[in-house]
DNA sequence: CAGCTGATGGGCT
DNA sequence: GCCCATCAGCTGG
């Protein structure tokens, strides 16, 4: 079943950037269908985030669309090179986002790999938030998507137990100062679809 | 293996 | 004109 407006909008972006853990995202476009099991994901939260697009309440064309009500995707260039797919969460003027950063592929991996240039047994496939996102078919024009329309969705998956999904600090928000030390961004225990190496992830499952 | 770096372009100051 | 929520490919151990 679909996750809905009323998924999305709940007000606790972590506790819901920790339930997308285990779900399953969907692509349909281009009459392709493929979908990968989240296996990573990073929470911003807004205004008091200074690792957010939208901290201090930086309200721009870009970033419009994260202060939407959840349930919708917010879509950036990164590097001039990657688009990197997130998740609007929360109510309305309440500039929440999450980010996928890596998936298990499930449904079709051929399309996957062949939007990503590289072979369907390639280990990085959709490792990191560029590649899932490439592989995934997402590009800029999504941004501002319903993520309950038929083209892009998400759905709730095997349930994970807590002690599966493991906090950590965000990747790559070394210029927002203390907040980069938050550990706004979770994992799927041992899953070698995690982007990141493998013994920085085994350091924070110990921490 | 770790560590560095060039690629490449929209968004914002 | 500078800054990126990155990646692949290369270097030197």
């Amino acid at each position: 079943m679909k996750l809905d407006e009323n998924f999305y909008s709940q007000s606790d972006t972590l506790n819901i950037a920790k339930q997308l853990i285990g779900c399953v995202w969907t692509t349909r476009l281009g009459g392709k269908t493929t979908q990968v099991k989240i296996v990573e994901t990073e929470a911003y939260l807004g205004i008091t985030d200074k690792a957010s697009h939208s901290a201090n309440g930086r309200l721009t064309a870009r970033t419009a669309v994260m202060y939407k009500s959840g349930g919708l995707a917010y879509v950036y260039l990164i590097y001039g090179i990657h688009c990197l797919f997130n998740i609007v969460t929360n109510a309305k003027d309440i500039p929440h986002a999450i980010l996928i950063r890596a998936g298990e592929p499930t449904t079709g991996i051929e399309t996957m790999a062949k939007r990503r240039g590289t072979n369907p047994q390639n280990r990085g496939l959709t490792k990191g938030p560029g590649n899932v996102a490439k592989a995934m078919g997402i590009e800029l024009s999504h941004s501002g998507i319903s993520l309950c329309g038929n083209q892009v969705w998400i759905e709730k998956g095997d349930s994970i137990p807590a002690a599966e999904i493991i906090a950590t600090k965000r990747i790559g928000v070394d210029y927002a100062g203390e907040d980069a030390l938050l550990p706004y961004r979770f994992i799927l225990k041992n899953n070698i679809y995690v982007s990141g190496s493998s013994k920085q992830n085994e350091a924070a499952i110990k921490t």
